[in-house]
RNA sequence: GCCCUGAUGGUGUAGUUCGGUCAAUCAUUACAGCCUCUCGAGUUGUAGACUCGGGUUCAAAUCCCGGUCGGGGCGCCA
């Protein structure tokens, strides 16, 4: 019916015919209705197919190809995080969707927050997650042209100096009423702007404040403040200027100066698109960008406001702003998230107004089956427990793929002897006599658990070794049982030898917050060995260690390697 | 308090503009099978949702009215 529009003035009909014939076709049997069904309409049973498609996002409003100028405007205050990445993505997509512009803009109109290092920042970060803005704005470089549109204000008598307190003005915009400053002329106003611009005014004394609506329902166009006197040391400018704009302000001139066509931007801002609309068409900067609204986005368990990390750093209660465990693009670097992830849970998610609290499984399991292919594989052994294997065969050379599916990538070769460490974990799940693989090695039968080595008369240890085998309490034995390949537990093993394994140290990450209190065992430190191949890797590089988790080469010293699990 | 905004499985999303193809998409998650010399990847299957109450209609996730709950704003922060 919704394709034949004509049958619908006979749905009454239609439903009644249907309901008389329902009976007849229960009355069949399921074998007897696909025929019949074979017979009449044979590709309604074909199933429907699941295809796997690629999100792509909605185009966006009024665009014209090779005309769309989208922004990402950060303040230079703090590091880059997953919110400052999606609005980056959004802007960087829809530039390249529409072959326009990308701008970077620094938002940079508060001198007390503001810092170089910030800016460079971000700009590392983006190029990081491969988001290539065309162009590069710092809103402080127009202070010139937002004073002179202030004088065009005033001129216009469209804005006045206001020497209200903040609490004054707040109660007066609560019960909508105009402060006396307000029936101030152009010409006082004037006065009092050369005042503020010459020093006469100190900070907090006086406001520029824009002649709104004090009745409007919306609170923001009730005769905002436009411009302050901030007598901060600015990161660039110094003490050059005196008197900056605010926000709504600075946004509402800079949009137009840059051009820019559609704004992304989370729906906290959107009570104030009428103000920036109503500042611009005073100015007579006209079109407003369109703007499309998204909600903030969360990760459970990992707030990614500046207000919530920093008293975290402060006490110490996390590394730093590249902890592991946080949403900082820094932090999840560090633990071994790809941008490529990081874009495709952004694009995921997509613009959605409703605020989102995604779980850290949509980012380990989409980054997971990014970096399966490109990671090699190597052995880990947590928790070390020492095994002797008797009758093992002497003199073999075990060869082990890099990369189960990709043969190509090379081969690991080590010649173990006769002492291995296995992980605890493994070794508590056996029981005497049970038969197990040491992966790609033989197949071994445990014969007694617990006894030290110096105990078995049979087992002569080098000196060299003595020192390195010291460092484990438990040991076993085992006995040989052949090379055959069978169903059973597989494990990983390295060689008991302080020459041919590397000490490794993992952090693990957690959740930081459980129902908003901190998490104070969020991060773990794991020890144990891994095969000597891996002391040859180079930083930030991403292996899987196998049965154990993909991990991110940090840093190495000459006998010990850390690394980060990013996931399992 | 006033003003925005939103509500689809445990989580994230598609579908809502313009009612019928929705017996609701895709993914994540959990469990199981296959595959695999990893507990990874791949693959197959199973589980799980239209906020509630009314209304309109032959037909409502979709339209209308009311309630509930969530998020945000009301700065000399951005």
């Amino acid at each position: 019916m919704a394709t034949h529009v004509e049958l619908r003035k006979l749905s009454k009909k239609i439903s009644t015919l249907i309901e008389e014939i329902i009976p007849t076709i229960n009355a069949l049997s399921v074998e007897e209705q696909q025929k019949r069904l074979t017979e009449i309409a044979p590709e309604l049973l074909a199933k429907k197919g699941h295809q796997k498609r690629i999100r792509e996002l909605p185009p966006l409003k009024d665009a014209v190809d090779g005309k769309v100028v989208t922004r990402y405007a950060p303040e230079p205050n703090g590091e880059m995080h997953l919110g400052h990445a999606y609005t980056a993505f959004f802007a960087d997509y829809y530039a390249k969707k529409y072959h326009g512009t990308f701008v970077l803009r620094f938002e940079d109109t508060n001198p007390k927050q503001e810092r170089v290092e910030y800016i460079d920042s971000h700009r590392q970060h983006l190029k990081w997650l491969g988001l290539a803005p065309n162009k590069e704005v710092i809103v402080s470089n127009d202070m010139p042209i937002f004073y002179e549109k202030a004088v065009e204000l005033i001129e216009k008598n469209y804005a006045y100096t206001c020497t209200c307190s903040v609490d004054k003005m707040r109660d007066l915009r609560g019960e909508m009423k105009s402060c006396d400053h307000s029936k101030r002329d152009s010409t006082d106003t004037m006065k009092d702007w050369k005042k503020m611009l010459t020093g006469d005014y100190k900070e907090g004394e006086i406001v520029l404040r824009l002649r709104g609506d004090m009745e409007n329902t919306n609170a923001v166009m009730r005769d905002p403040a436009i411009f302050a006197i901030r007598l901060g040391d600015h990161c660039i400018h110094g003490k050059k200027y005196p008197v900056w704009p605010l926000y709504d302000f600075a946004v509402a001139v800079e949009d137009n100066l840059c051009g820019i066509t559609h704004v992304g931007r989370s729906a906290e801002f959107d009570t104030r698109i009428e103000l920036q609309n109503k500042i611009r068409e005073l100015l007579g900067l006209i079109p407003h960008p369109d703007i499309f609204h998204y909600a903030r986005f969360n990760v459970l368990g990992s707030p990614a406001s500046k207000r919530k990390i920093k008293p975290l750093v402060e006490e110490g209660k996390v590394e730093g702003w590249d902890d592991i465990r946080l949403v900082t693009i820094k932090g999840m670097k560090r633990r071994g998230i790809v941008p490529e992830a990081i874009k495709q849970v952004i694009k995921e998610v997509g613009m959605t107004t409703q605020p989102t609290n995604i779980d850290w499984s949509l980012i380990t399991a989409t980054n997971r089956k990014i970096i399966d292919a490109a990671s090699n594989r190597y052995f880990f052994v947590s928790d070390p427990v020492v095994i002797y294997i008797e009758d093992a065969p002497e003199d073999r050379i075990c060869k082990v793929p890099l990369h189960p599916d990709d043969s190509t990538r090379g081969f690991r070769k080590v010649k173990p002897g006769c002492i291995f460490l296995i992980t605890k974990s493994d070794y508590e799940k056996m029981k005497v006599n049970d038969e197990f693989r040491l992966k790609d090695l033989y197949n071994v039968i445990l014969t007694k658990k617990k006894i030290p080595l110096n105990k078995i008369a049979s087992v002569k240890i080098d000196e060299e070794l003595k020192p390195f085998l010291k460092k484990f309490p438990i040991h076993c034995i085992g006995k040989y049982s052949g090379e055959e390949l069978k169903p059973g537990p597989k494990i990983q093993w390295v060689i008991a030898d302080a020459k041919q394994t590397v000490a490794v140290e993992v952090k693990v990450p957690g959740v930081l917050f459980i129902d908003d209190t901190f998490n104070e065992n969020s991060l773990k430190i794991e020890t144990g060995y891994a095969e000597a191949g891996v002391a040859k890797l180079k930083p930030d590089t991403i292996v899987q260690f196998e049965r154990y988790g993909f991990v991110r080469v940090e840093t190495k010293t000459k006998s010990k390697i850390f690394v980060n699990l990013a996931h399992k």
